[in-house]
DNA sequence: GGCTTTTTGAATCATTTAGTTCGGAATTCC
DNA sequence: GGAATTCCGAACTAAATGATTCAAAAAGCC
């Protein structure tokens, strides 16, 4: 059977250490990086200054965690919208749709914590995330470009990773304008738009399919 | 005749307005905008502090103003790069690669002041003006998607709004990724390729032109 | 129940930052 | 040349911020 993870020696947590993590999130999120204090984690987190810093380490570290974690969930999800749908088509609009209900989640600040926060801060380490982030998710399109050509859904000589680094172009620009507070509504018919676009067969290709 | 604008009273400036005014677009293009210190654009932009409060006001009033500043200067060179060529596809081309030349300026941090550093601001005002700014953008573009349709280069069925909002969208991707480091001969490629895209005739159009 | 371990909350310290003040310097007007 | 006007540089004040310290509290171990 399974121990419930032994209790440790001392007085123990007052606050969830993932669910802190998740209120840091939100914070960031809502703020910026540089516009965030320590005061604004102890109050946003409820977590006291001291215990934060022992745990979490200061305001870089802090970010560094959320980001990671952030990335990771949302990673996750994207990559499930993009690799349910059995249709090349259905794919492309759920990953766009994807991106558009996440970016336009009720309870938190519009926009993505890696397309409009996680670029403006200073640090190599955060750029050097942001970057590898990035291309994943253009090899992750990439892949899917693949497998619908093996699957004959679209011409063998189509431009892969040229239309996948405009797919992420075309997701990110959703939603920045999430960001700057285009409807919910207006950006899901864009993102219909978008997979369509995407899947444009190239000029002087007789036949693309079907 | 002009007269030289007659030399006012005291003790005369030791700056030139305006090329301080673009000092300070650097120093908040590389910093972002909770980056800054007064300190900052004192040094940045070589103007005494005193000097800074009595003739731009506070950090909020100059970042307004070098956000319009900028907008102009910037907004007119992107309409002249989309205006002028006489064809459509260049047009676009030319727009693009405006884009990407401006965000990969040497001297310059890559990116892009309205796109990368504005929309982090939390200020009605400034969320106004950059709503303004993108939805400008687009109806640019749409009327010269219109006027490649007088001109008999697209068919009059162009989803003209649709593929104005997905230029948009495409070209702050350049831009984007051109903050996160990708390099210029990259992105110019890219940009012939997004410019190709977008003009790309819908599904089921026997024949698009010519 | 007493001892040890760990967390917690409040208070504290040093640093940074925004914004102002004040005397001196540069220039025009008379 | 002197008064009036405007600008500049350095010092100053007050507030915000990052980070630490310390005793009290809450748990397990024997």
């Amino acid at each position: 059977m399974i121990q419930k993870a032994a209790r440790p020696r001392g007085r123990p947590r007052s606050f969830n250490e993932s669910a802190a993590l998740g209120k840091a999130t939100q914070v960031f999120w809502r703020k910026g990086y540089d516009g965030v204090t320590i005061d604004d984690l102890v109050a946003g987190m409820g977590v006291g200054r001291p215990s934060l810093y022992s745990v979490f380490g200061d305001k870089r570290t802090i970010f560094l965690r959320v980001l990671k974690d952030y990335a990771e969930r949302k990673g996750a999800l994207a990559e499930k919208a993009l690799l349910s749908p059995p249709a090349l088509r259905d794919s492309l609009a759920s990953f766009m749709r994807f991106n558009v209900t996440s970016a336009t989640e009720k309870g938190s600040a519009p926009g993505c914590l890696l397309m409009c926060v996680a670029p403006l801060v200073d640090d190599a380490e955060v750029r050097q995330f942001i970057r590898n982030a990035a291309s994943g998710a253009v090899a992750l399109v990439a892949r899917r470009f693949q497998s619908g050509i093996s699957a004959g859904e679209i011409p063998s000589d189509f431009p892969v990773a040229a239309r996948a680094s405009q797919v992420v172009d075309l997701a990110r620009g959703l939603t920045m304008r999430a960001q700057m507070g285009t409807s919910r509504r207006k950006l899901l018919k864009d993102a219909e738009a978008a997979a369509d676009l995407v899947l444009l067969p190239r000029r002087g290709n007789a036949m693309p399919e079907s």
